[in-house]
DNA sequence: AAGAATTCTGTAACCGTTTACACTATCACA
DNA sequence: TGTGATAGTGTAAACGGTTACAGAATTCTT
């Protein structure tokens, strides 16, 4: 079942089989029947293997993902290969679970099936691998990658601007004791969410504190994230969630400890996943249009158009306020120590 | 980059560089590591394309599955996946999302790919490709195929079980009339689960009538046919869904009509996604092992052991009843027009 | 009807590995 | 110091395609 046995049967060369199975029209249109009737016949599927080996590139990209359990993350890859699979590119994805050894891994595996660009949505890159990336000449974009380097494209959500419009309107509905709730890997002490989550509390909305809770990602991390919160003496009237996941933990744990929402506190999402909808109470969350990110991602990914590959290029996503049930006006702080101007607290639960 | 480049940095034969890079222990260690600096100096990845060409096998199986999203087949897809890695394994995976014609395209692709086996978790397969497939020589194991078929192996769900349990505990608590959401490729005309819902009612809970509704998959498919199914004359004390996903969009459109769950009226999934843990109500469902069943899965996809390949052989997996906060005893039936014994029906709603 | 132009097809080299086989060191032992 | 045995390495033929190039067949000119 290669190339040689349809040539045989058709009576042709496998040079003038692998012509019609490419589609070259130099081939005399019946001996293209003859040969596509003797590879139906012999069920014959091309092996893709000795194909890419032979035209020595590859239509394939490759996408590496944190966490594909998080229908944020699902929505972009989907929309990245709808786009491939429009310009007849195949996509081979690899979930990385946010484990630094299994990414090294499927670096490996990328690189070696020579694939002819790389997607990495994943937050555990770090500078090593990036520059043993960079090194790989392969093209590669990155989503949101923490620290923008030279030399990178990058497409990056303004979270910025997220969090601006987020806090702004929690402000206006009263709110002056907010606590954010990140996952381990979007809240090093570094980080940039982090500095920005506190950068916006203190210049837009005076008066306000502040305070960060870290956990694992996911629903089990925003239960946890809460537990520790609410058991603190930070007693916050809106929670600020990472994503949609982690406040969806959170509302539960709230639930738990009876403690309605809005009316008691605020609890805001991040990503606008399709479940912030249907929860109880639907989340106030931020819109990232998951759709244009997979969309961008696969034209900045393309050897096509003048722009020079190597030079890389940042990409900023506007993210848009959704408001449902989760948020309210503030209730009167019960036991506010004070809400001095110079309150911005900013400490991690996990020093 | 090639393996000849290695070599003659290193001073010896591909072969021998062959040789290193697949751990064969003849060559003299202090020539491995020669080789192993040049390799590392040049940077050198194998090309996997013309290691499977050689080979003439792969060590890579392929996954097809109907939707990704859905975390009860993302978990099946992740245990396959690490029993997989655990046996150094790789692994490719297709989200057809239910469209047959991705459904083709992605089984071209993996045949093409000589992948050594390949795991079917897609609803919608049909008769031909099944043979195609089987025609193939390709190892594959199905999940929870419909109709069972003689010659292939299948790994399948005690539906019949889960059902029972679940309905039968309903029944314990009064209920007397249950609707049945499902979707569309769950619940064709001659849908085995269909089957499934009605012999139970039938045959376990005697004097309980039973309705049939479809809609899409997920959410917002569960939302409508709770729509649907309030709006329809039918009144159910509880509904039985056919995943958590339904479920919880179930529950949203009672919220919004101003249901009590579990008051007025009870909700139970099936799959038990963590999802179901979180929602408000907590979902009252089934356990499906999906360790147990991608852990399965790739034990049958393997060519060891003495079983012959060819003989299909079917796999049943105890499904648990999960008790949570959404059932509860059943209100009075309001409007009850006579519950007697041959009142079972199953019309569907798209007929 | 012959030559030129054009269309179609075949030959063979190549892509980057693996691996059977042959060969050369190295070593143990008489 | 030869003689096997053994350990280490190289040569070259696959694997299954693609494609430059050349050659054959057909069509177009005159």
């Amino acid at each position: 079942m290669n190339l040689d046995a349809v040539a045989k049967r058709a009576g042709v060369s496998t040079a003038t089989v692998s012509r019609v199975l490419n589609d070259l029209k130099v081939v005399r249109s019946s001996t293209r029947a003859r040969v596509l009737k003797a590879a139906g016949e012999l069920n014959y599927h091309p092996n893709l293997h000795a194909r890419s080996l032979a035209r020595g590139k590859s239509r394939t990209l490759g996408i590496l993902v944190s966490n594909m359990e998080n229908p944020f993350f699902f929505d972009i890859y989907r929309a990245l290969e709808s786009a491939a699979h429009a310009r007849g590119y195949e996509v081979v994805v690899a979930n990385t679970d946010y484990r630094s050894e299994q990414l090294v891994s499927s670096v490996r595996l990328m690189i070696g099936w020579r694939v002819a660009g790389l997607a990495a949505i994943v937050s555990e890159m770090d500078a090593n691998l990036m520059q043993a990336l960079n090194d790989s000449r392969i093209p590669i974009v990155f989503y949101d990658v923490g620290t923008p380097r030279k030399n990178i494209t990058n497409v990056r959500v303004d979270y910025r601007k997220g969090m601006k419009k987020i806090a702004g309107y929690l402000h206006s509905l009263g709110h002056t004791r907010m606590a954010f709730v990140g996952h381990h890997s979007t809240l090093g002490p570094i980080s940039e969410r982090r500095k920005t989550f506190l950068e916006t509390i203190a210049r837009f909305t005076p008066g306000t504190e502040g305070q960060i809770v870290a956990g694992a990602d996911g629903l089990e991390g925003g239960r946890q994230a809460a537990r520790e919160l609410l058991a603190s003496n930070f007693h916050p009237t809106a929670i600020l969630c990472v994503n949609d996941f982690m406040a969806v933990g959170v509302l539960r744990e709230l639930r738990d400890q009876g403690i309605r929402v809005p009316n008691d506190i605020s609890v805001t999402g991040f990503d606008n996943i399709k479940l912030a909808e249907f929860c109880s109470p639907a989340l106030t969350t931020v819109h990232i249009p998951r759709e244009q990110i997979g969309q961008t991602i696969f034209e900045n990914l393309l050897p096509d158009s003048k722009r020079d590959q190597m030079s890389g290029r940042e990409i900023l996503i506007d993210p848009e306020l959704v408001v449902r049930e989760s948020t309210g006006l503030a209730r009167k702080t019960q036991n506010s120590a004070g809400g001095k101007e110079k309150s911005l607290a900013g400490r991690s639960a996990n020093s």
